[in-house]
DNA sequence: TTATATACATAAATTTCTTATGTATGTAAA
DNA sequence: TTTACATACATAAGAAATTTATGTATATAA
């Protein structure tokens, strides 16, 4: 059913970068849950990995926050600075690469 | 030029696999042009890196060896065993369902 | 009152990879 | 002739990302 996790390492970071490009603004259980649902289940982001991830792109000064509190719970949102506007198209170009270099070593054409 | 090499964690084994699944037998070395010559220089693979993955898939049962001298120079063969040959059957499986949801997390049509 | 969902966070351990180093042979260039 | 590069293996130290486990806190449904 689920997908092998352990593929997705080095990946994290462009997907969030990528939802943030088109969302404006999210917090962090939002994409966890934004993540599910895309996959239909198969790839669940542990918080573990999520929030590490978040701070980091944050001190890199990719991403900005803005805390609210929510039916009386706490929402870190996040959303992309200037530099996270140009580094995701670049981090895009580089999955981009990164699949088709991947599809030549494995002989897998592209599925349509 | 060169690819972010962060991506392919996780793949390597996948990728020796492959190679094997294609080849008979293949060595150490030979493995690391290969994958150079497919890539076009674009993926460098690491003596670092290779060595120990050949290692742990032999001692997994994956893999099999026999050692020449050719040349005046060893060469440590490899080749898939039985347990080889189904394992990289799942391996492709899942680096076919990666690739897929990368796409979809990452809103990347195949392209053709 | 128990489990589940929402919402954040961090620490320890694991895994994988990079970088650096080591041994050894052969060939081409300076 | 000695320097660099290619061939061919191997491992150790360090870096980086992730998993697993744990913690806090609120709200709701069973």
């Amino acid at each position: 059913m689920a997908v092998n996790n352990e593929l997705f390492k080095g990946t994290l970071q462009t997907i969030i970068l990528n939802l943030l490009a088109e969302n404006e603004r999210m917090y962090g259980y939002e994409i966890t849950q934004k993540v599910k649902s895309i996959t239909q289940g198969e790839l669940l982001l542990k918080e573990g990995a999520l929030y590490p991830a978040l701070h980091k792109l944050e001190a890199e000064g990719l991403l900005e926050t803005t805390t609210e509190v929510v039916e009386n719970r706490l929402r870190k949102y996040y959303s992309l600075s200037n530099d996270g506007e140009k580094e995701v198209v670049n981090k895009l170009r580089e999955a981009k690469d990164f699949i088709a270099q991947l599809q030549l070593l494995l002989n897998l054409k592209p599925s349509f």
